[in-house]
RNA sequence: GCACCUGUAGCUCAACUGGAUAGAGCAUCAGCCUUCGGAGCUGAGGGUUGGGGGUUCGACUCCCUCCAGGUGCACCA
């Protein structure tokens, strides 16, 4: 529609002798009813050039229009001199059956064109059970990658991940002390080692594996069999964990297959060469300074270890090696300062960083009878996913976390979360689909309408009432909330779409009987209702929460 | 001190990326069940969009400045 408009209003343009190259004309959906269904301001940009005044323009404008009755019902000049069109409900109605013939691939379209994409999320070192922080990661990269599937992207998951560095070697540490303390209290437990409950619960596995048999061998091996013990029960749980959410990566990539490959020294060396590396104090630096940046940085400690820069720097370079046209990184707020430098070292090696689009998801706070919920790290007591999933269940876990725009911070209000009634948006949306469910479930025991046979030849027409219309011109957005989505890498606004939807549903059926002795309009209804009920489950789906029949 | 994010109704948050009278939910108050799911619907009140400047036909949105909260600023990841 907006291709025909914009066919039509770029014909008068050229008819008036309008300057079409410069100014871009541009339609946008006016979020007042009253102002029509598509609007567009070129006569208001138009008019600054020529100095005229904007409504006399759009008169001008509309004078040399000519538009088919049958779709456009209205066209005029408001406000300042924007150009309103109001469209036929026909328009609207006729699409209906469009969208139940694609039904279960209603609103998935192709503006990806099948561009091969990356999307990373979670990415958390096996160092210990997931927190609340990770889950709000989890479900949005998980539900970005959905939406970029929905339009028409080629999309692999991907984990990466550390096993080797001081991290793990306090993992080591604090796994094989819990071990040795099972066997005598007194054994010395490390200064910074991990305090969490869940390291005595690896030792006692280990103890139930292994015996007493760690004690005899030499330190190093026996630190060694800790580290991979403790490892593997970690990565078996933070997997067990993020499929109760539904999220299942593609790849898991191990950092330390980059120094296996030797894809760190080639970073190195390719820098040095580049004259963009540096020896000072024992340490090799990147000269980020050169590339843009404040202060230079080192990428290989005096010790011999790299930094973190290095191998994320590397790691891109693979990403950009693999294929990747697209590639998304969804991060927590805490890591924003390292995306600075591993973009300027990804264009330093020839690469270009606008490929890269980084999305940064701000903290998350729990609330429980109407207080936060304190939590730190450092002593432990921090609630793990895990027990977020027991408490209020996956669904209403995915769908608070994707609420919200991932630059904002997130309350999530569990008392809000597990409450069964009209309060919760998880359940409002889900009681949406499973009332539609009941109402078609109905309508078959009467034997009016079977959604399997009695599509064909329902007059859609019939549908004439402002809720009905209202209810069809949202369901028909789908594909466009899509696109927005995915341009933005927003998933929020889908949950807030899907409100809606569920919002002019209820509507609807309130102002509506539908199983009526008047079968065509009845069956006109019911058609509405599986379309309606269609772009729930669709738009459930891609947010990875169930759309239940009952409830 | 510097960088990034945030500041919108009593609370939690939107606002189609510069558009028209800033919108939802919760909370408060007032209504709606003989009939398809009341886990629903209708209505009311509630705002100087943190403050102050600027850019222009037009600003929650862009620029400057100040204030408040969060995060980061390591030869930690």
């Amino acid at each position: 529609m907006k291709k025909y408009l914009a066919e039509k209003v770029g014909a008068a343009l050229v008819t008036l002798s309008y300057d079409t190259t410069t100014t871009p004309l541009v339609f946008d959906k006016p979020k007042d009813e009253a102002h029509g269904d598509i609007t567009t301001n070129i006569a208001m940009l138009l008019a600054k050039a020529v100095k005229k005044n904007p409504r006399l323009v759009g008169q001008e404008i509309v004078g040399r229009l000519e538009i088919d009755p049958k779709f456009v019902s209205k066209v005029e000049i408001a406000g300042p001199g924007f150009i309103n069109f109001s469209f036929t409900d026909e328009f609207f109605t006729s699409q209906i059956g469009a969208l139940l013939a694609q039904s279960e691939g209603f609103g998935k379209i192709n503006t990806g064109g099948g561009k091969k994409t990356q999307v990373e999320y979670v990415s958390a070192n096996p160092t210990g059970p997931l927190s609340v922080g990770h889950g709000r990661q989890a479900a949005v990269g998980d539900t970005i990658a959905n939406i970029l599937v929905w339009a028409g992207y080629d999309v692999t998951r991907e984990y990466y991940y550390n096993n080797a560095g001081r991290q793990m070697r306090l993992l080591a540490e604090s796994t094989y002390a819990r071990y040795r303390q099972l066997f005598d209290d007194s054994y010395g437990f490390p200064e910074e080692g991990y305090q969490g409950d869940y390291i005595r619960h690896i030792a006692e596995d280990l103890k139930k594996l292994r015996s007493d048999s760690l004690i005899a061998l030499p330190m190093e091996e026996a630190l060694s069999v800790s580290k991979d013990f403790a490892e593997q029960e970690l990565f078996q749980a933070i997997k067990k964990v993020l499929a109760r959410m539904g999220v299942v990566h593609d790849v898991f990539f191990n950092e330390d297959s980059l120094y296996k490959t030797g894809k760190i020294e080639e970073v190195i060396s390719e820098f040095r060469r580049k004259d963009l590396a540096y020896d000072q104090d024992g340490a090799v630096w990147l000269k980020t300074t050169a590339l843009g940046l404040d202060q230079d940085r080192v990428i290989v400690k005096s010790t011999g270890e790299p930094t973190y820069r290095l191998p994320d720097i590397a790691y891109h370079r693979e990403k950009f090696r693999r294929g990747f046209e697209l590639i998304v990184d969804v991060f927590g707020a805490d890591h924003i300062a390292t995306i600075p430098d591993v973009l300027a070292g990804v264009k330093a090696l020839g690469y270009d960083p606008e490929k890269v689009k980084v999305v940064i998801h701000q903290f998350v706070t729990l609330k429980r009878d109407g207080e936060q919920v304190k939590m730190s790290k450092r002593l432990a007591n921090f609630v793990t996913l895990d027990e977020l999933i027991d408490e209020v269940g996956s669904d209403a876990v995915r769908f608070f976390f994707l609420m919200r725009s991932t630059s904002s911070h997130l309350e999530f209000d569990l008392n809000l979360a597990k409450e069964q009634s009209e309060k919760n948006p998880v359940y409002y949306l889900q009681y949406a689909h499973a009332r539609i469910a009941s109402i078609l479930r109905f309508a078959e025991e009467q034997g009016t309408f079977q959604a399997s046979t009695s599509l064909a030849g329902i007059d859609y027409t019939l549908l004439k009432g402002p809720a009905e219309i209202a209810l069809t011109k949202l369901l028909l957005d789908f594909p466009e909330t899509i696109e927005l989505c995915s341009q933005h890498l927003e998933p929020h606004r889908l949950t807030t779409y899907l409100q809606d939807v569920a919002a002019a549903f209820h509507k609807f059926y309130h102002e509506h009987r539908i199983v009526i002795p008047e079968r065509e309009l009845a069956n006109a209804r019911l058609a509405l209702c599986l379309a309606a009920k269609t772009v729930l489950a669709n738009g459930c789906k891609i947010l990875g929460i169930s759309a239940p029949e009952r409830m």
